[in-house]
DNA sequence: TCGGCCGGTTACTCTCCAGTAACCGAACTA
DNA sequence: TAGTTCGGTTACTGGAGAGTAACCGGCCGA
């Protein structure tokens, strides 16, 4: 069936990421996505340059998508008890909603190549950063952004653990199990 | 120049170990690695059946080392709050003088593959399983799993961060810092 | 009703790389 | 000193997959 550009594009985009999430970069050749999206190859080619060139526009789509649902969840909160809990409520919810768009930025083999590393660690550094003004504790940067990452870290083990081969699970009972674990060990980080 | 069977074998392990955990598995060519311990491919085929089989007995290895070094560790510490210090100490002290392994293991490109990803999967769930008795309180077995994936996914993302792009780091205290924050974390569980 | 636009296909090329066959030469050994 | 062992090399095969050239046919506007 014909479908318009635009369309088209639309439709490759999702059916990529669908495919990439589930193989890899590697393992997803041009002709599996194609197939997957019931065209042949030289379609795909007409609407993006390169393989590359379509996995990174992919993991940027997808790492905004996050960081966007994380600075919008934690703007609306006061306190820093609140907002912990409600960053890790939209970041367990987006991976329960987007799993794919997870999977594509923290599967990984993302992280392998240099610029597609970069990308993700944008993504995990632009998070640190949103967490880093929680730690009250008058303590070092260096020593701030060691905790600001041990946060990160906690969302995506948890992720990994709780959805991982497609478990189902309930995002925001994770997030309050996570969350009070999170916030208990910040209040009792004591000055260096 | 010419070496015994044994010690070439020796010397290729090392030398794939360094090449994968700098390029990655795909990126990586037998050719690079027989390069870069001044042989042939064919050398290396006579030590090893195929890529996938180097890879996946060192990425067994390293993955031994670390739980080996973990459950070292947090045997002989008796109080949870020490097992908690001295367990975070024994991972970032592997990290720091081991960081190949740890690239190979979390770097990844291994999570991708399967196989690959279900020889590292077993060395997360091996951690976590160790962290799990640390968890007092009285809550469901789902929780407690979660928050012991939480304790793995600390250790990780901090890793990452302290260690990217072979920056230097303290382990100890890195992992003070660490082990006041889960630790805390812990203690501040609330029963279910 | 005819021409050209556009979404699509078939059928390639070119490169890279895992894996191998066949051969080589130094040293030990009988 | 001839023969065998063994660590090594050169030079290939085979397949996979990124990217492309050339062609196709329905539909739309004139």
């Amino acid at each position: 069936m014909r479908l318009s550009a635009p369309a088209r594009r639309e439709q490759l985009i999702q059916t990529a990421l669908a495919v990439f999430a589930e193989k890899g970069y590697h393992e997803a050749s041009m002709n599996d996505i194609a197939d997957a999206a019931g065209v042949t190859k030289p379609v795909l080619y007409q609407h993006f340059e390169s393989k590359r060139e379509l996995y990174l526009a992919l993991l940027d789509e997808c790492g905004r998508r996050l960081t966007d649902t994380l600075t919008a969840a934690t703007t609306e909160a006061e306190d820093g008890r609140s907002q912990t809990e409600v960053g890790f409520r939209a970041y367990f919810r987006f991976v329960h909603d987007d799993f794919d768009a997870f999977r594509l930025l923290f599967g990984s083999g993302a992280r392998r190549d240099e610029e597609f590393a970069a990308t993700v660690r944008k993504v995990v550094d632009r998070s640190a950063e949103a967490i880093v003004p929680l730690i009250a504790a008058d303590i070092s940067d260096e020593h701030r952004r060691a905790l600001a990452h041990a946060l990160t870290g906690i969302a995506e083990g948890v992720s990994r653990h709780v959805a991982g081969g497609g478990k189902q699970f309930d995002p925001d009972t994770v997030a309050k199990w996570v969350g009070e674990l999170a916030w208990g060990g910040l209040r009792s980080v004591r000055r260096d």
